[in-house]
DNA sequence: GTCTATAGTCGGATAGAC
DNA sequence: GTCTATCCGACTATAGAC
């Protein structure tokens, strides 16, 4: 990630708001990488190529920027999944979905998940920042919660409810498909440790084709539906 | 956890060691609450009952002391599933074990670290920990790492692999065994989006029995096995 | 072995010049 | 809006009395 170690000043006040963007990118990726705690101010500051007191100008501090990343993670998994999530939601409404239907949906958006959103080179700082607000809530829990969790949960619910028979509330569903996004998680949460035992670099197209191929396989299983999804 | 807020200075030098088990102790809670950098070595001697240069005296200094606690986890750890694993590996190296037999020892495997493991006080101070070494890996991560994870996932594997029919070293083996232990995981990385979609207040016998069911069937299906597993 | 006192460093915040 | 200089608290580490 080259994010302008050296400070281009030539490039500088092209728009007033272009430090506050500055300093989220590198909240992002400083937050991500070590923790709020771990990440400094002067940090920060230095690897957005601004001056320290910024952060008290557009953020009123350092909680404040954290606040502010949060906001910006949830606009972007929001871009790249709105339009995919609108799409079933729209299914959804429609009575007469079929099992088979709903079960060609849920691949779909899972092999999404998979091969697109977690090979994404920004996925692994959302998802260290996410997973330190699953074990220690703050304030900026509630947004990636409301932001994107839920809205991706209840598309997962719905759609699994329709595949298993069951009412949307019913816990069994819910605890189906949390268990089919473990099955996702699983990787991204150790992957220190799935790299070791698997002499894995990193997760290129093959690894994650391999990861898919298994993950929809269970999946299939769970479900009972025939191999016919791709 | 009520764990000696004031010093009960009656019961002091029962032992030499003792101000280094409370350390650990301390150490355990507090990393596991704040991580490395949120702990402070004031709040480590303060909540263990002893003077904040004890830290340099038992353990060289903090990162010293966070270590002593990486191994003190291997060791329970070690403790609890070490002859569960120790059984499954004897039975393992019997060349007529069928897939009937694995089948079931995977499943007591499963169930013991969904209604057991899982639900003890500590674990969730535990996997806090080993989360953070996943994501950022220090010194501990080998401890760690060698100590627990990778005993457990031989024995996973190698019975994952007599069920399929497959070799041991066969990667589809591998990633199988990793997305079982997703979903349930999946329960303890996300415990407050699992929480508060399901309205739990904690994962109490009702709670774990559920998952368990949900987790099981999955496995099941997952491996084409008939209904017959507890 | 245990404790107090303090050195030396680094943290976030901010006043005030420009 | 931007930047320098600085405050003050918190941190880890450690010297040295007992």
């Amino acid at each position: 990630m080259p994010f302008r170690i050296i400070r281009d000043r030539t490039r500088r006040k092209t728009s007033a708001e272009e430090p506050r963007k500055r300093l989220i990118e590198a909240g992002l990726e400083l937050f991500g990488r070590y923790s709020f705690d771990g990440a400094s101010t002067r940090m920060l500051a230095e690897r957005a190529g601004v001056n320290l007191a910024s952060i008290k100008y557009y953020f009123g501090g350092k909680e404040g920027l954290y606040l502010a990343v949060a906001e910006h993670i949830v606009q972007q998994v929001g871009g790249l999944l709105g339009p995919r999530l609108a799409k079933v939601r729209q299914a959804l409404r429609r009575e007469a979905l079929s099992k088979d239907q709903s079960f060609h949906l849920l691949c779909e958006l899972l092999e999404f998940l998979i091969t697109r959103f977690l090979g994404l080179p920004h996925t692994d700082t959302w998802l260290s920042i996410i997973l330190r607000e699953q074990q220690r809530p703050t304030e900026a829990f509630g947004i990636l919660f409301e932001g994107f969790m839920r809205p991706m949960d209840e598309v997962l619910f719905g759609l699994t409810a329709r595949i298993m028979g069951a009412g949307q509330d019913d816990p069994d569903v819910k605890l189906r498909a949390f268990a089919i996004i473990g099955q996702i998680m699983m990787f991204h949460i150790s992957p220190t440790a799935v790299r070791r035992t698997l002499k894995w670099e990193n997760y290129g197209p093959e690894e994650l084709e391999a990861i898919r191929c298994v993950i929809m396989d269970d999946v299939r299983a769970i479900f009972a539906m025939p191999r016919n999804c791709s």
